[in-house]
DNA sequence: GGTTCCATGTAACGTGTTACATGATTTT
DNA sequence: AAAATCATGTAACACGTTACATGGAACC
Protein backbone atom coordinates (compact mmCIF):
# COMPACT_ATOMS: atom_id res chain seq x y z
CA UNK A 1 0.00 0.00 0.00
CA UNK A 2 2.94 2.12 -0.14
CA UNK A 3 2.91 3.99 -3.96
CA UNK A 4 -0.45 5.27 -2.79
CA UNK A 5 1.67 7.86 -0.18
CA UNK A 6 4.73 8.22 -2.59
CA UNK A 7 2.44 9.80 -4.77
CA UNK A 8 0.60 11.85 -1.56
CA UNK A 9 4.20 12.48 -0.68
CA UNK A 10 5.01 13.79 -4.06
CA UNK A 11 1.85 16.04 -4.01
CA UNK A 12 3.31 19.13 -2.13
CA UNK A 13 2.55 21.04 -5.54
CA UNK A 14 -0.34 20.02 -7.82
CA UNK A 15 1.04 17.96 -10.60
CA UNK A 16 0.29 15.38 -13.37
CA UNK A 17 0.88 12.15 -13.16
CA UNK A 18 3.35 12.68 -15.63
CA UNK A 19 5.32 14.83 -13.56
CA UNK A 20 5.43 12.83 -10.73
CA UNK A 21 7.00 9.98 -12.75
CA UNK A 22 9.64 12.65 -13.80
CA UNK A 23 10.39 13.51 -10.59
CA UNK A 24 10.27 9.94 -9.16
CA UNK A 25 12.82 9.38 -11.63
CA UNK A 26 14.95 11.44 -10.33
CA UNK A 27 14.78 11.47 -6.30
CA UNK A 28 13.67 7.91 -5.25
CA UNK A 29 14.79 5.73 -8.40
CA UNK A 30 16.93 4.41 -6.58
CA UNK A 31 14.67 2.81 -4.17
CA UNK A 32 11.16 2.68 -5.39
CA UNK A 33 10.52 2.31 -9.50
CA UNK A 34 7.03 2.55 -10.55
CA UNK A 35 5.63 2.71 -14.60
CA UNK A 36 2.92 5.11 -15.09
CA UNK A 37 0.55 2.51 -16.46
CA UNK A 38 0.65 1.91 -11.95
CA UNK A 39 0.30 5.65 -11.55
CA UNK A 40 -2.67 6.60 -13.63
CA UNK A 41 -5.22 4.39 -12.31
CA UNK A 42 -3.41 4.48 -8.66
CA UNK A 43 -4.38 8.09 -8.93
CA UNK A 44 -7.58 7.66 -9.94
CA UNK A 45 -8.00 5.32 -6.66
CA UNK A 46 -7.35 8.24 -4.38
CA UNK A 47 -9.48 10.73 -6.06
CA UNK A 48 -12.23 8.68 -6.06
CA UNK A 49 -10.95 7.74 -1.84
CA UNK A 50 -11.14 11.61 -1.49
CA UNK A 51 -7.33 11.90 -1.32
CA UNK A 52 -6.61 14.26 -4.01
CA UNK A 53 -8.60 16.50 -6.20
CA UNK A 54 -7.85 17.20 -9.74
CA UNK A 55 -8.50 19.50 -12.70
CA UNK A 56 -7.07 19.66 -16.04
CA UNK A 57 -5.08 22.16 -17.25
CA UNK A 58 -3.43 23.20 -20.50
CA UNK A 59 0.17 22.48 -21.39
CA UNK A 60 2.93 24.70 -23.07
CA UNK A 61 3.33 21.54 -25.70
CA UNK A 62 1.82 18.98 -25.99
CA UNK A 63 -2.12 18.17 -24.55
CA UNK A 64 -3.85 18.85 -21.88
CA UNK A 65 -2.70 17.29 -18.22
CA UNK A 66 -4.38 16.20 -15.34
CA UNK A 67 -2.99 18.39 -12.69
CA UNK A 68 -3.98 16.39 -9.17
CA UNK A 69 -3.71 18.03 -5.75
CA UNK A 70 -4.02 16.28 -1.99
CA UNK A 71 -6.91 17.14 -0.33
CA UNK A 72 -6.97 18.03 3.67
CA UNK A 73 -7.92 14.23 4.37
CA UNK A 74 -5.06 13.16 1.94
CA UNK A 75 -2.47 15.23 3.94
CA UNK A 76 -4.21 13.15 7.27
CA UNK A 77 -3.28 10.04 5.60
CA UNK A 78 0.47 11.13 4.73
CA UNK A 79 1.05 12.32 8.11
CA UNK A 80 -0.57 8.68 9.66
CA UNK A 81 1.82 6.82 7.38
CA UNK A 82 4.71 8.70 8.71
CA UNK A 83 3.53 8.55 12.18
CA UNK A 84 3.00 4.52 12.08
CA UNK A 85 6.60 3.79 12.32
CA UNK A 86 9.03 2.07 9.99
CA UNK A 87 7.48 -0.74 7.55
CA UNK A 88 9.54 -3.36 7.60
CA UNK A 89 8.98 -4.62 4.43
CA UNK A 90 10.86 -8.16 3.06
CA UNK A 91 13.24 -7.15 0.58
CA UNK A 92 14.14 -9.95 -1.95
CA UNK A 93 16.95 -9.75 -3.47
CA UNK A 94 17.05 -11.97 -6.41
CA UNK A 95 21.04 -11.56 -6.83
CA UNK A 96 21.04 -12.88 -3.75
CA UNK A 97 19.25 -16.01 -4.02
CA UNK A 98 21.29 -16.78 -7.08
CA UNK A 99 25.00 -16.61 -5.24
CA UNK A 100 23.21 -18.75 -2.34
CA UNK A 101 22.79 -21.45 -5.05
CA UNK A 102 25.90 -20.92 -7.13
CA UNK A 103 27.78 -23.46 -6.32
CA UNK A 104 24.93 -25.66 -8.07
CA UNK A 105 26.74 -24.38 -11.28
CA UNK A 106 30.03 -26.78 -10.57
CA UNK A 107 32.32 -24.40 -11.75
CA UNK A 108 34.34 -21.83 -10.14
CA UNK A 109 35.40 -19.69 -13.04
CA UNK A 110 31.58 -19.24 -13.91
CA UNK A 111 30.89 -18.27 -10.55
CA UNK A 112 34.00 -15.69 -10.29
CA UNK A 113 32.37 -14.34 -13.34
CA UNK A 114 29.38 -13.95 -11.76
CA UNK A 115 30.58 -12.22 -9.07
CA UNK A 116 32.52 -9.74 -11.59
CA UNK A 117 29.32 -8.81 -13.38
CA UNK A 118 27.65 -8.01 -10.40
CA UNK A 119 30.85 -6.00 -8.89
CA UNK A 120 30.60 -3.89 -12.14
CA UNK A 121 26.54 -3.43 -11.89
CA UNK A 122 26.99 -1.97 -8.49
CA UNK A 123 29.85 -0.50 -8.89
CA UNK A 124 27.87 1.66 -12.10
CA UNK A 125 24.91 2.19 -9.76
CA UNK A 126 26.91 3.58 -6.86
CA UNK A 127 28.58 5.90 -9.68
CA UNK A 128 24.79 6.79 -10.76
CA UNK A 129 24.16 8.30 -7.09
CA UNK A 130 27.50 9.71 -6.94
CA UNK A 131 26.71 11.52 -10.18
CA UNK A 132 23.60 12.64 -8.86
CA UNK A 133 25.05 14.12 -5.90
CA UNK A 134 27.64 16.08 -7.76
CA UNK A 135 24.78 17.47 -10.00
CA UNK A 136 22.69 18.66 -6.56
CA UNK A 137 26.01 20.17 -5.30
CA UNK A 138 25.95 21.97 -8.34
CA UNK A 139 22.96 23.06 -8.51
CA UNK A 140 22.61 24.02 -5.16
CA UNK A 141 25.25 25.96 -2.88
CA UNK A 142 23.55 24.93 0.17
CA UNK A 143 24.36 20.95 -0.51
CA UNK A 144 24.47 19.59 2.21
CA UNK A 145 24.56 20.88 5.52
CA UNK A 146 22.06 24.42 4.74
CA UNK A 147 19.73 22.53 2.35
CA UNK A 148 15.85 23.78 2.92
CA UNK A 149 13.50 21.75 4.72
CA UNK A 150 12.15 19.83 1.76
CA UNK A 151 15.83 18.59 0.93
CA UNK A 152 16.60 17.24 4.30
CA UNK A 153 15.39 14.00 3.95
CA UNK A 154 15.79 13.35 0.79
CA UNK A 155 19.65 14.10 1.27
CA UNK A 156 19.92 11.43 3.73
CA UNK A 157 18.36 8.56 1.47
CA UNK A 158 20.59 9.60 -1.31
CA UNK A 159 23.24 8.98 1.54
CA UNK A 160 22.13 5.95 2.39
CA UNK A 161 21.86 4.74 -1.25
CA UNK A 162 25.35 5.44 -1.70
CA UNK A 163 26.33 3.68 1.48
CA UNK A 164 24.63 0.27 0.10
CA UNK A 165 25.93 0.45 -2.83
CA UNK A 166 29.80 0.52 -1.80
CA UNK A 167 29.08 -2.03 0.78
CA UNK A 168 27.71 -4.36 -1.92
CA UNK A 169 31.00 -3.58 -4.26
CA UNK A 170 33.58 -4.21 -1.01
CA UNK A 171 31.34 -7.39 -0.36
CA UNK A 172 31.70 -8.28 -4.21
CA UNK A 173 35.69 -7.83 -4.05
CA UNK A 174 36.07 -10.12 -0.76
CA UNK A 175 33.79 -12.55 -2.18
CA UNK A 176 36.17 -12.81 -5.10
CA UNK A 177 38.93 -13.36 -2.96
CA UNK A 178 37.15 -16.00 -1.31
CA UNK A 179 36.51 -17.78 -4.45
CA UNK A 180 39.84 -17.46 -5.72
CA UNK A 181 41.19 -18.72 -2.70
CA UNK A 182 38.84 -21.89 -3.18
CA UNK A 183 39.53 -22.59 -6.21
CA UNK A 184 43.48 -22.63 -5.79
CA UNK A 185 43.41 -24.38 -2.87
CA UNK A 186 40.79 -27.05 -4.54
CA UNK A 187 43.68 -26.97 -7.66
CA UNK A 188 46.48 -28.23 -5.47
CA UNK A 189 44.76 -30.50 -4.17
CA UNK A 190 44.03 -32.37 -7.38
CA UNK A 191 47.92 -31.66 -8.01
CA UNK A 192 47.45 -29.54 -11.48
CA UNK B 1 10.25 -15.56 -11.76
CA UNK B 2 12.79 -16.66 -8.91
CA UNK B 3 10.93 -18.56 -6.26
CA UNK B 4 10.75 -21.25 -9.09
CA UNK B 5 14.59 -21.23 -8.94
CA UNK B 6 14.85 -21.03 -5.18
CA UNK B 7 13.04 -23.99 -4.84
CA UNK B 8 14.69 -25.89 -7.91
CA UNK B 9 17.85 -24.70 -5.99
CA UNK B 10 16.42 -26.57 -2.33
CA UNK B 11 15.74 -29.63 -3.75
CA UNK B 12 19.02 -31.07 -4.18
CA UNK B 13 17.13 -33.56 -1.65
CA UNK B 14 13.76 -34.77 -2.08
CA UNK B 15 11.86 -32.92 0.35
CA UNK B 16 8.20 -31.85 0.60
CA UNK B 17 6.62 -28.27 0.80
CA UNK B 18 6.84 -27.92 4.09
CA UNK B 19 10.60 -29.15 4.90
CA UNK B 20 11.68 -26.35 1.81
CA UNK B 21 9.31 -23.89 4.28
CA UNK B 22 11.43 -24.63 7.23
CA UNK B 23 15.08 -24.51 5.60
CA UNK B 24 13.99 -21.29 3.89
CA UNK B 25 13.66 -19.92 6.67
CA UNK B 26 16.76 -21.12 8.23
CA UNK B 27 18.72 -20.07 5.58
CA UNK B 28 17.60 -17.74 2.97
CA UNK B 29 14.87 -15.02 4.91
CA UNK B 30 16.44 -12.75 5.44
CA UNK B 31 16.80 -11.80 1.99
CA UNK B 32 14.01 -14.03 0.68
CA UNK B 33 10.87 -15.02 2.26
CA UNK B 34 8.42 -17.31 1.17
CA UNK B 35 4.59 -18.55 2.30
CA UNK B 36 3.59 -22.47 2.04
CA UNK B 37 0.60 -20.88 0.26
CA UNK B 38 3.06 -19.70 -2.40
CA UNK B 39 4.76 -22.88 -2.43
CA UNK B 40 2.38 -25.54 -3.13
CA UNK B 41 0.93 -24.26 -5.99
CA UNK B 42 4.28 -23.55 -7.55
CA UNK B 43 5.47 -26.82 -6.69
CA UNK B 44 2.54 -28.09 -8.36
CA UNK B 45 3.23 -25.82 -11.87
CA UNK B 46 6.46 -27.30 -11.61
CA UNK B 47 6.10 -30.60 -11.90
CA UNK B 48 3.25 -29.85 -14.25
CA UNK B 49 6.23 -28.26 -16.19
CA UNK B 50 8.57 -31.25 -16.14
CA UNK B 51 11.39 -29.73 -13.41
CA UNK B 52 10.18 -31.66 -10.59
CA UNK B 53 8.60 -35.47 -10.11
CA UNK B 54 7.20 -36.45 -6.90
CA UNK B 55 5.59 -39.23 -4.46
CA UNK B 56 3.56 -39.53 -1.47
CA UNK B 57 6.00 -40.90 1.75
CA UNK B 58 5.08 -41.75 5.35
CA UNK B 59 5.78 -39.19 7.67
CA UNK B 60 7.38 -40.10 11.00
CA UNK B 61 4.38 -37.92 12.80
CA UNK B 62 1.49 -36.55 11.37
CA UNK B 63 0.05 -37.06 7.43
CA UNK B 64 1.80 -38.19 4.36
CA UNK B 65 4.13 -35.92 2.78
CA UNK B 66 4.79 -35.21 -0.63
CA UNK B 67 8.28 -35.09 -1.41
CA UNK B 68 9.30 -33.95 -4.67
CA UNK B 69 12.64 -34.08 -6.06
CA UNK B 70 14.70 -31.89 -9.19
CA UNK B 71 14.58 -33.96 -12.78
CA UNK B 72 17.73 -33.38 -15.25
CA UNK B 73 15.40 -30.79 -16.68
CA UNK B 74 14.70 -28.96 -13.69
CA UNK B 75 18.77 -29.00 -13.18
CA UNK B 76 19.55 -27.60 -16.36
CA UNK B 77 17.05 -24.83 -15.65
CA UNK B 78 18.36 -23.98 -11.98
CA UNK B 79 21.99 -24.09 -14.20
CA UNK B 80 20.49 -21.59 -16.87
CA UNK B 81 19.10 -19.52 -14.02
CA UNK B 82 22.79 -18.94 -12.86
CA UNK B 83 24.48 -18.69 -16.09
CA UNK B 84 22.50 -15.87 -17.13
CA UNK B 85 24.21 -14.19 -14.87
CA UNK B 86 22.98 -11.71 -11.90
CA UNK B 87 19.33 -10.56 -12.06
CA UNK B 88 19.21 -6.94 -10.92
CA UNK B 89 15.82 -6.61 -9.81
CA UNK B 90 15.26 -3.22 -7.82
CA UNK B 91 14.24 -3.45 -4.37
CA UNK B 92 11.54 -1.34 -2.69
CA UNK B 93 12.41 0.07 0.67
CA UNK B 94 9.17 0.82 1.93
CA UNK B 95 11.27 2.94 5.45
CA UNK B 96 13.01 4.47 3.26
CA UNK B 97 10.35 5.76 1.04
CA UNK B 98 9.14 6.78 4.55
CA UNK B 99 12.23 9.07 5.52
CA UNK B 100 12.40 10.46 1.93
CA UNK B 101 8.69 11.84 2.96
CA UNK B 102 9.54 12.56 6.88
CA UNK B 103 10.05 16.34 6.61
CA UNK B 104 6.28 16.39 5.99
CA UNK B 105 5.38 15.68 9.43
CA UNK B 106 6.64 19.12 10.68
CA UNK B 107 8.02 17.86 14.27
CA UNK B 108 11.45 16.97 14.45
CA UNK B 109 10.83 15.00 17.27
CA UNK B 110 8.43 12.67 15.57
CA UNK B 111 11.14 12.22 12.85
CA UNK B 112 13.86 11.29 15.74
CA UNK B 113 11.57 8.72 16.97
CA UNK B 114 11.19 6.98 13.29
CA UNK B 115 14.82 7.10 13.34
CA UNK B 116 15.63 5.81 16.41
CA UNK B 117 12.85 2.95 16.10
CA UNK B 118 14.48 1.92 12.84
CA UNK B 119 17.93 1.77 14.05
CA UNK B 120 16.12 -0.63 16.75
CA UNK B 121 14.32 -2.78 14.24
CA UNK B 122 17.79 -3.23 12.10
CA UNK B 123 20.33 -3.64 15.03
CA UNK B 124 17.80 -6.91 16.06
CA UNK B 125 18.17 -7.95 12.54
CA UNK B 126 21.59 -7.42 12.23
CA UNK B 127 21.97 -9.62 15.85
CA UNK B 128 19.38 -12.18 14.36
CA UNK B 129 21.96 -12.46 11.68
CA UNK B 130 25.80 -12.70 14.41
CA UNK B 131 23.17 -15.36 16.38
CA UNK B 132 22.46 -17.15 13.03
CA UNK B 133 26.70 -17.17 12.15
CA UNK B 134 27.48 -18.33 16.15
CA UNK B 135 24.70 -20.89 15.88
CA UNK B 136 26.62 -22.23 12.79
CA UNK B 137 29.95 -21.71 14.37
CA UNK B 138 29.64 -24.08 16.86
CA UNK B 139 27.57 -26.70 14.78
CA UNK B 140 30.00 -27.31 12.35
CA UNK B 141 33.89 -27.04 13.29
CA UNK B 142 35.01 -25.70 9.71
CA UNK B 143 33.11 -22.84 9.99
CA UNK B 144 33.81 -20.67 8.59
CA UNK B 145 37.10 -21.05 5.82
CA UNK B 146 36.87 -24.94 5.30
CA UNK B 147 33.33 -25.34 4.71
CA UNK B 148 31.95 -28.27 2.24
CA UNK B 149 30.77 -26.97 -0.71
CA UNK B 150 26.84 -25.99 -0.37
CA UNK B 151 28.16 -24.14 2.73
CA UNK B 152 30.20 -21.78 0.97
CA UNK B 153 28.09 -19.89 -1.14
CA UNK B 154 25.36 -19.45 1.71
CA UNK B 155 27.30 -18.03 4.03
CA UNK B 156 29.02 -15.48 1.68
CA UNK B 157 25.43 -14.21 2.27
CA UNK B 158 25.05 -14.28 5.36
CA UNK B 159 27.98 -12.11 5.43
CA UNK B 160 26.54 -9.54 3.16
CA UNK B 161 23.36 -9.54 5.52
CA UNK B 162 25.58 -8.71 8.51
CA UNK B 163 27.81 -6.06 6.23
CA UNK B 164 24.20 -4.69 5.03
CA UNK B 165 22.51 -4.25 8.26
CA UNK B 166 25.52 -3.00 10.21
CA UNK B 167 25.63 -0.37 7.30
CA UNK B 168 21.72 0.65 8.04
CA UNK B 169 22.37 1.13 11.73
CA UNK B 170 25.24 3.04 11.31
CA UNK B 171 23.54 5.57 8.55
CA UNK B 172 20.76 5.63 11.25
CA UNK B 173 22.74 7.12 13.65
CA UNK B 174 24.39 9.54 11.37
CA UNK B 175 20.61 10.52 10.56
CA UNK B 176 19.80 10.70 14.34
CA UNK B 177 23.27 13.11 14.74
CA UNK B 178 22.11 15.52 11.76
CA UNK B 179 17.96 15.51 12.85
CA UNK B 180 19.72 16.41 16.21
CA UNK B 181 21.74 19.01 14.65
CA UNK B 182 19.15 20.56 12.90
CA UNK B 183 17.15 20.92 15.55
CA UNK B 184 19.17 22.40 18.09
CA UNK B 185 20.43 25.30 15.18
CA UNK B 186 16.30 25.80 14.27
CA UNK B 187 15.87 26.32 18.51
CA UNK B 188 18.26 28.41 18.55
CA UNK B 189 17.38 30.70 15.39
CA UNK B 190 13.72 30.84 17.19
CA UNK B 191 15.43 32.13 20.57
CA UNK B 192 14.36 29.20 22.54
C1' DG C 1 9.09 13.38 -43.10
C1' DG C 2 10.87 10.94 -38.93
C1' DT C 3 12.04 11.04 -34.13
C1' DT C 4 11.46 12.51 -29.70
C1' DC C 5 8.86 14.27 -26.03
C1' DC C 6 4.39 15.34 -24.01
C1' DA C 7 0.39 13.15 -22.08
C1' DT C 8 -3.16 9.65 -20.59
C1' DG C 9 -4.91 5.66 -20.20
C1' DT C 10 -6.53 0.08 -20.62
C1' DA C 11 -5.80 -5.05 -20.54
C1' DA C 12 -3.55 -9.19 -19.57
C1' DC C 13 -0.57 -11.37 -16.91
C1' DG C 14 2.61 -12.68 -13.10
C1' DT C 15 3.79 -12.57 -8.35
C1' DG C 16 2.87 -12.24 -3.43
C1' DT C 17 -0.19 -11.86 0.84
C1' DT C 18 -4.01 -12.99 3.79
C1' DA C 19 -7.59 -15.61 5.06
C1' DC C 20 -9.84 -19.88 4.99
C1' DA C 21 -10.23 -25.00 5.39
C1' DT C 22 -8.88 -29.55 7.14
C1' DG C 23 -7.20 -32.96 10.09
C1' DA C 24 -3.60 -36.08 12.51
C1' DT C 25 -0.07 -36.42 16.22
C1' DT C 26 2.73 -34.95 19.99
C1' DT C 27 3.68 -32.26 23.92
C1' DT C 28 2.21 -29.83 28.13
C1' DA D 1 -8.04 -31.18 27.57
C1' DA D 2 -5.55 -27.63 25.17
C1' DA D 3 -1.83 -26.11 22.43
C1' DA D 4 1.77 -26.77 19.27
C1' DT D 5 3.60 -28.97 15.36
C1' DC D 6 3.10 -31.68 11.19
C1' DA D 7 1.18 -31.40 6.69
C1' DT D 8 -1.35 -29.83 2.37
C1' DG D 9 -3.93 -27.19 0.00
C1' DT D 10 -7.72 -23.27 -2.11
C1' DA D 11 -9.62 -18.59 -2.87
C1' DA D 12 -9.72 -13.78 -2.87
C1' DC D 13 -7.27 -9.94 -3.12
C1' DA D 14 -3.32 -6.57 -3.67
C1' DC D 15 0.50 -5.12 -6.09
C1' DG D 16 3.56 -4.71 -10.14
C1' DT D 17 5.08 -5.42 -15.11
C1' DT D 18 4.55 -5.58 -19.97
C1' DA D 19 2.22 -4.76 -23.89
C1' DC D 20 -1.12 -2.24 -26.27
C1' DA D 21 -3.60 2.03 -27.84
C1' DT D 22 -3.88 6.93 -29.00
C1' DG D 23 -2.60 11.32 -30.54
C1' DG D 24 -0.63 16.31 -30.48
C1' DA D 25 3.58 19.36 -30.66
C1' DA D 26 8.41 20.31 -31.23
C1' DC D 27 12.76 19.47 -33.28
C1' DC D 28 15.98 17.95 -36.84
Amino acid sequence: MSLKHILLGMLNEPASGYDIKKCLNNSLQHFWAANLSQIYPQLGNMEAEGLLRSRMSDSDRGPQRRLYRRTAKGTRELKNWLAEGPHMSEERRHFLAQVFFLDALGDGEQARAFMQSLREQMSGKLEALQAAEEAWRDRDSRYPDNLPDDGFYPQLTLALGQKIFATYVEWCDECLERIQARESGSRERQGA
